[in-house]
DNA sequence: CGTCCACAGGAATGACGGGCGG
DNA sequence: CCGCCCGTCATTCCTGTGGACG
């Protein structure tokens, strides 16, 4: 088989009608058992259609439960609309990711932009950049929607200063106007608010509950009819993926990454009906992705962390100490690596991190005398660990006598011992 | 009931590369 | 090209702390 034969056959798939419909970022036409909130927000956001500033809402809900598609959905038809009937004051619609965008200055560049204003990706003052957000704001007559996504990620890294600050920028932009619209899958977020930015910001709220089994039944469904050939399902694919989701709190986006996942499993294998089995195939794939990912975006530091602690697991020790772990560390690291460990403080901050990522967890824990420490340990199998740190040039020869050595291990119980 | 362990984690500071405006 | 400011990484110095031990 030649290539153009690969590209062709490709090119003609026995699975896909459209693929794309299923990734992540589609918004599609159609949000099954959203009705409510498509309408609520709707209603909050229609006085920018008559030219009043609508309020600030909150949009509320755990993950994939439809927050980002309804509200991208209902600003995008509100901007449509407003161009379309030529309403005495035009609408502009900007949607910001806060976690993409996680830092003052990056948010307010993103503003500004939304309104055709190009700012220096850095190099200027935050000041700087606000001040021309305003100025450019003043200069023109808009209502301006402004979508903060992840707005929790924000407050965590940047807090609510900033937002309070966004919030009252409306005095300065005259005759221009405001609105934000926070999405958070934080459902307490209110509560740790300055309560000066809960009040302007907390004004309207959505909340998007979880979604049930059968309402993820439907979203897949609906996707599938367009995305997948005729009969390119077993019918039992739906449910199976409609199941998984909704036992992860009715994460649709979830079901959706496995339903297209299982498509291309299914493909791949060159069968043309996706089958249960593609299922299964594609939930494990879909999490030893995100590992791999996550591991690969490491620095050497944080990989002999993840080094040390599968070590430990291996050897029967899951749970470290900071103190253990720090020695461990210094030992490699200064054992040819690198010239200097990093110091316990920096160190913190990598297990910190890590632990944001899902690879560790890490408990605080108090022993009396014996001090107050962590308990740190690996939450995934320590063999992909050394299976992705393996083609790391600097520690592929390490990680690979570990996995030896454990394997060494079982053969002769403790005859070798390998010392970190 | 105070001590004291083994850290946690905040604050201040600095080095550094990127990228502006002038 | 300079001076400035940015975000990021890292260090130094520091105060805080849950609970077993004495």
């Amino acid at each position: 088989m030649d290539l153009s034969d690969i590209f062709e056959s490709a090119s003609r798939s026995k699975i896909f009608a459209d693929r794309s419909l299923l990734r992540p970022d589609y918004v599609p036409l159609e949000l099954p058992h959203r009705e409510k909130m498509i309408t609520s927000l709707g209603r909050i956001l229609s006085p920018a259609l008559v030219g009043d500033r609508p309020s600030n809402v909150f949009v509320y809900g755990l993950t994939g439960t439809g927050k980002t598609a309804v509200t991208r959905y209902v600003t995008s038809a509100l901007a449509d609309h407003a161009s379309k009937m030529k309403t005495p004051v035009p609408v502009s619609v900007k949607y910001i990711n806060t976690r993409e965008n996680d830092t003052s200055y990056r948010v307010l560049a993103e503003m500004a932009s939304g309104i055709g204003i190009r700012v220096p990706f850095t190099g200027l003052s935050v000041a700087e950049v606000r001040a021309r957000l305003v100025g450019a704001l003043r200069s023109i007559t808009t209502i301006y929607v402004v979508v903060l996504d992840e707005i929790d990620a924000m407050i965590s890294r940047i807090g609510d200063p900033f937002l309070y600050q966004i919030t009252r920028m409306n005095e300065e932009i005259q005759p221009s106007q405001m609105s934000i619209i926070g999405i958070t899958n934080d459902i307490r977020l209110a509560d740790n608010l300055d309560p000066r930015v809960k009040s302007s910001l907390n004004d309207e709220q959505v909340f998007f509950p979880q979604y049930q089994a059968n309402e993820l039944q439907d979203i897949l469904a609906e996707r599938a009819k367009l995305a997948f050939l005729p009969g390119a399902l077993e019918p039992d694919v739906i449910p199976f993926c409609a199941a998984i989701g909704a036992r992860e709190h009715g994460d649709a986006r979830r079901s959706l990454d496995l339903l297209r996942r299982a498509g291309e499993i299914a493909e791949i294998r060159g069968a043309n009906r996706v089958q249960r089995q593609d299922v299964e195939e594609a939930r494990a794939a879909l999490e030893n992705d995100t590992i791999i990912d996550s591991i690969k975006s490491l620095t050497l530091d944080s990989r002999v962390l993840l080094l040390v602690l599968a070590n430990a697991k291996l050897r029967g020790k899951d749970k470290l100490t900071s103190g253990e772990l720090y020695a461990s560390y210094e030992n490699i690291i200064t054992n040819g690596l690198k010239d200097n460990a990093l110091t316990e403080r920096r160190l913190a901050d990598l297990v910190k991190s890590l632990e944001m990522s899902n690879l560790i967890t890490a408990n605080l824990v108090s022993e009396g005398r014996g001090g107050r420490t962590k308990h740190i340990s690996l939450q995934i199998d320590p063999s992909r660990v050394i299976q992705s740190l393996a083609d790391d040039p600097r520690l592929g020869d390490l990680a690979g006598s570990v996995g030896r050595d454990v394997l060494a291990h079982h053969e002769d119980c403790g005859a070798r011992r390998w010392i970190l």
